[in-house]
DNA sequence: GATAGTAATGACAGCGCTGTCAATGTATCT
DNA sequence: AGATACATTGACAGCGCTGTCATTACTATC
């Protein structure tokens, strides 16, 4: 049998309404009551029921978390790290995949929160700039966090890494690996990280008095494919870079394989960048220099600000979390340098 | 204000026992009357309120996905299959990353489980395999459905593919494109899949009456890295094998880079068959031969299994699901068959 | 047309909790 | 001591739905 609220306080020897009180950490309960209390749930084994904690307060205990976005490696994280902030606080985090090609987006979401309601919704992209889903969860009056979003909206939060300073960072430290020419595979002309990520190499090479030869950098589109073309494009080139920096790991494996081809060893004869450390970073030979977005830690930081909203007063347009440069094999180039 | 089955009793002039006997299909309700309720349910965009049910009918309509897999992109889709599901039965999926390392993956079960009292659980492996998992469900009479478990459990139904059948079926279609010298790299040594997918190769071996040369069976983990040296151990031989057969694609790509740095240029000099379908598969140039499994199919299923229970007396022990051979380039030879 | 059997419907309590508000206890001040 | 403030506690209704059981409306039978 399943020990209910009326159970701790008998035990207790309070009313329900007090256990109530001390469950929730509200204020106004005497300490040798609250200790009491305490005691008895823990005795009982108590934990309440969510359904019957959220008819009465017309909550639900529960985030949903939207997305439509190919990778899964993405999705696990921000999951990952959503669902530790939901677990430290008493909430649980549902799934929902939607498919924007469908047109209706915003209907499916529409069916989905009216059948559900959710006490919030965190939103990856690019579902997090979709103008159907966002105005049907103004209007529902569900509260939700962008992640990553490529607009910022007024009055919304929203959680980001800083793209520019990361690709500044890869950038620089090719440079102080003694890397003059580096080559730049630009992402996908649609996507907001794109232009922020040529940002960063571009300020890097400022920096450092470094003059950008256009030959050196390539539209890509975050494919494998794409790094590879932009690869060839570069290494065929009369006097080609030392170093290419792809913006994302897809198309550095694309380079990385090219130049195995070509019989340029990495990173002897040709350091590689990446950006986003996906698995593949790891798998591939050598392993990938990249940068690993905080990707777990913007999860929970959008389930935290959900759960906690900050009060009105300190409540910041969007939070910033720290990547991190992950050096590894790809851009060991030592042996060269000492020469 | 929000819709109540109150709102849609008093516009269908029924009570509010007859509303819920038609949203609920339960029979005994005359077919006027049902059209009736139906109307005004719709006119009033009337979604019933979870919490309230759960409450009422002591059932969440929740189900659980619990995981410790290391693989984004089998939860991933795991997930989809599963919440699939619900969303066609008005249930609603939550997803429990679970660390067994942790040692009492079985009390963070029971934590988790006390407090969210879900209406059915899907187990994958490892997780399905826990002792101390399995048996915290058991006692909170919690049903669950493990998925692609290594052992099988007296009256519970589990959802599996045929790891015999397609390993097989990979071996068969080597064989058919000419294939004698077939070497093998298995999987890891723990992992159940290991010995049902070498007993595939085995037996389709046998049927075309080759031999089988113990050097060319060579054991790897499911690791890059294993399949690098298995590839390098294989392709040293002074009668190498015409073609590898991986028993999944990490290790499949671990041939793929050995065979490209020797020069021996796939699938001309060497076809290359892999186990799984990950993203890697279609990465690697040239795109990878592998198996795909009914990993969506198998979490679609599970879910069903929970939702909509089949009766004692057609439940089977474990329910199979069809995998898929994808034929990419990477066992292409055509050319060199001709010859 | 009376009887029995079954289908269709409704009244009402109550699932386990929280919100509201009233009641009591305790400390502080004049 | 009496008054005032505030901290602490409890009684009770009710969140929106379903289960139970009683009631009423049909249908079939002889």
């Amino acid at each position: 049998m399943k020990t209910t609220i009326t159970d701790v306080a008998r035990l207790a020897n309070v009313s329900m309404k007090t256990v109530s009180r001390v469950l929730n950490n509200e204020p106004n309960v005497a300490k040798k009551t609250r200790e009491r209390v305490l005691s008895a749930a823990k005795e009982l084994r108590y934990s309440p029921n969510l359904a019957a904690k959220g008819l009465a307060s017309s909550k639900s205990y529960l985030l949903a978390l939207l997305y439509d976005n190919p990778s899964p490696n993405y999705i696990a994280n921000i999951q990952k790290g959503a669902i530790k902030a939901c677990r430290d606080n008493n909430y649980y985090l549902v799934i929902e995949p939607l498919s924007m090609a469908n047109a209706n987006a915003g209907n499916e979401v529409e069916k989905l929160l009216e059948r559900l309601p959710v006490d919030g919704v965190i939103l990856t992209p690019p579902l997090c700039d979709d103008k159907d889903v966002l105005s049907i969860l103004r209007s529902l009056n569900i509260p939700y966090v962008p992640v990553a979003p490529t607009i910022e909206i007024n009055g919304v939060s929203s959680v980001k890494m800083d793209d520019v300073q990361a690709s500044f960072e890869m950038t620089e430290y090719l440079i102080k690996r003694g890397h003059k020419k580096i080559g730049f595979i630009k992402g996908h002309r649609e996507h907001s990280a794109t232009a922020l990520r040529y940002k960063g190499y571009e300020l890097a090479m400022e920096k450092f008095n470094l003059k950008i030869d256009k030959n050196f950098i390539v539209e890509g589109d975050f494919s494998f494919k794409s790094g590879v073309e932009a690869a060839e494009n570069l290494l065929g080139l009369n006097e080609p870079p030392t170093a290419i920096f792809a913006s994302n790991d897809d198309m550095a494996a694309g380079v990385v394989s090219v130049a195995s081809r070509l019989g340029l060893e990495v990173p002897t004869k040709l350091s590689v960048g990446g950006f986003d450390d996906t698995p593949l970073a790891q798998i591939l030979f050598p392993q990938l220099t990249t940068v690993k977005q905080p990707i777990y830690e913007m999860g929970q930081m959008a389930a935290n600000l959900l759960i906690n909203p900050p009060s009105k007063d300190d409540v910041l347009p969007s939070y910033h979390l720290d990547h991190k440069l992950i050096i590894r094999k790809s851009t060991d180039n030592q042996n060269i340098l000492d020469n």
